[in-house]
DNA sequence: AATATTTATGTAAATATATTGCAACAATAA
DNA sequence: TTATTGTTGCAATATATTTACATAAATATT
């Protein structure tokens, strides 16, 4: 139901007329009854008070699921630079309560944004489907890869880094390579995968000799490395998968006295700060977030101009891949 | 100026009536005339559209000026995890465009959200006095501790975590002491760093050997150890400020051959993960952020239930220290 | 202390905004 | 073709907000 003045009033025991004449004043003065009905608008959210002031722009929510670790900070901090130089506002959002429901939740939110960005490994292409469908014709993309993407997508070449790092291990010589896999049900982890499969499968000459199942933890990177070492392989190069698994693999290596670049060389993905405080200074993908939440806005802010309605479109951003200590055997 | 149907109307060529029916439908339909309705009322603002449906419940801002790090990632993901377990609703908010007037920018948000939660390391008393006298009687907290506080503050006890550290330190055998400090702009810095010292200064046979003056940089870490090298002391205990400078210093001093803990021991301040990763694994002080998250809603939702107007209350949350192999000699 | 001025407030009238019944018309199904 | 359903604008009605005016309280001035 609708939130009046007459609501306010109510509930701070002063006139409509008092209410509207505190509420419109253009400078607060802060008296006693003015506070009260300040705190009574907030508390029964009366329209006029949230989104006041800075109109004519677009806000745009960028939802997830999760905050932890280093790559969902620079994720945001990506979308708050390219926020910068737009007009357009970037609203953090998230369904922290019922996670059974998030397409409703999705579908709510495009009532209130003028676009939506999505970041949810978990959601499944029939999700996507649900949510085109509740939202219409609307400026909504993923951030995540997918084998059949159900709307437009802007997400990391990660076919790519995977193909440019088994490039990269057959020019430092090595024929035999190895593979840590990231979660089954994340579809970027699939496809960095491919790409450094395909590669080796391109060649006569390069082979997949060992592979271990993790999930993009440094636990069971630990555990990637006591399989390998049992494996008695050498001369090997090793894609992680992602830098925690590369982490946990080369610590359990050092402790068992294995020497990196010497006894194997190995390489991560997402280029994490730590790769340069770690010894060795680890090779990894280096992805660039502050491109991708420039091309995100635009995307949206096209979206919304052209009055557009498009689906399964797929930008990529180009990645790049960093050459560090942990794969120059050389040295 | 309001946003009424009228404009919608207006700018859509329909009907007051036409918009009046779409915007009230309870499903929404994607006809051509709906799906124009809805972009236009979201253009122009449209009070009623904005905080539709979810109300009765409180929103609360967390205001911040970066995201970059593991630390803002595990700030956020508290919030967040705490929101989960109240009816509130975290809003995570910052200032994207003019950064010269964030004292402004506060007091507008006070209109909108129910309460604030702020994060601001460069904020001065002065800022906070502008703030207070802006927003008047209004839930508001800073997350960061201050030497003088002009408003409530819920922040972890910094100086607790110092003091921890010397008293550990102390316990392993060590009489002479080292540190590394941070921005000098930082209050929370400060007090970790006068923490340690009291300790140190608290007992006779106790001295600060060796200190350098760094940023909370893993760069300013490894100038650090450059320094610490021309010294060459030995047999010293050093707190590293917070674990990025620990990284720098620990990476520097294995290149030179050093060994941790034989030569020196070492510890930081924030527990981030990779101090589990890093070998040594690195002694530091844990914050728990989730705590820190339940606390400050919990504050805020009090504060306007009861309509009280403190100021300068502080609330410390414990912190813990994690003792790990960086700083144990004996080992 | 007495008086003037300012400010806050409520009532009621005026104005602005939103909703709905009705009829015309268009699209679709039978 | 005819019936049904859905969309739209007009005008009437209902609802919400603002403002003119009067009063009382608070503050300032003499």
């Amino acid at each position: 139901m609708r939130v009046t003045l007459k609501h306010i009033a109510d509930d701070t025991g002063l006139s409509i007329a008092t209410v509207s004449r505190a509420l419109s004043r253009q400078k607060r003065n802060h008296s006693n009854s003015e506070e009260q009905i300040y705190v009574s608008a907030r508390k029964l959210g009366y329209p006029l008070l949230t989104n006041s002031s800075e109109n004519q722009q677009l806000s745009i929510a960028l939802v997830m699921k999760l905050f932890e670790g280093e790559f969902y900070a620079s994720l945001m901090n990506g979308f708050y630079k390219a926020s910068a130089s737009t007009t357009s506002e970037i609203i953090f959002s998230y369904d922290a309560k019922q996670l059974d429901d998030t397409v409703n939740y999705i579908i709510n939110l495009s009532k209130k944004y003028s676009g939506i960005c999505l970041f949810l490994p978990s959601m499944t292409s029939n999700d996507y489907l649900k949510i085109k469908e509740g939202v219409g014709q609307y400026p909504i993309i993923s951030l995540l890869p997918s084998k059949n993407p159900k709307i437009d997508t802007v997400c990391f070449d990660s076919y790519r880094g995977g193909y440019m790092l088994a490039k990269h291990f057959e020019e430092q010589g090595y024929k035999k390579f190895g593979f840590i896999s990231g979660p089954s049900n994340r579809a970027d982890a699939l496809f960095r995968k491919n790409g450094f499969l395909n590669h080796i499968n391109e060649s006569e000459n390069l082979e997949l000799a060992w592979s271990y199942k993790g999930d993009f933890s440094s636990q069971l990177g630990q555990a990637a490395f006591a399989d390998y070492k049992k494996s008695g392989l050498k001369d090997i190069a090793i894609f992680g998968g992602n830098d925690y698994s590369c982490f946990g693999f080369m610590k359990a290596a050092m402790e068992s006295g294995y020497k990196i670049p010497d006894d194997f060389i190995i390489a991560g993905y997402d280029n994490l700060s730590f790769c340069e405080t770690f010894t060795p200074e680890l090779t990894s993908i280096a992805t660039d977030f502050h491109e991708l939440g420039k091309k995100s806005i635009r995307i949206i802010e096209n979206m919304v101009a052209e009055n557009s309605d498009s689906f399964g479109n797929i930008s990529m951003i180009p990645v790049e891949i960093k050459i560090r200590n942990s794969t120059n055997s050389k040295n």
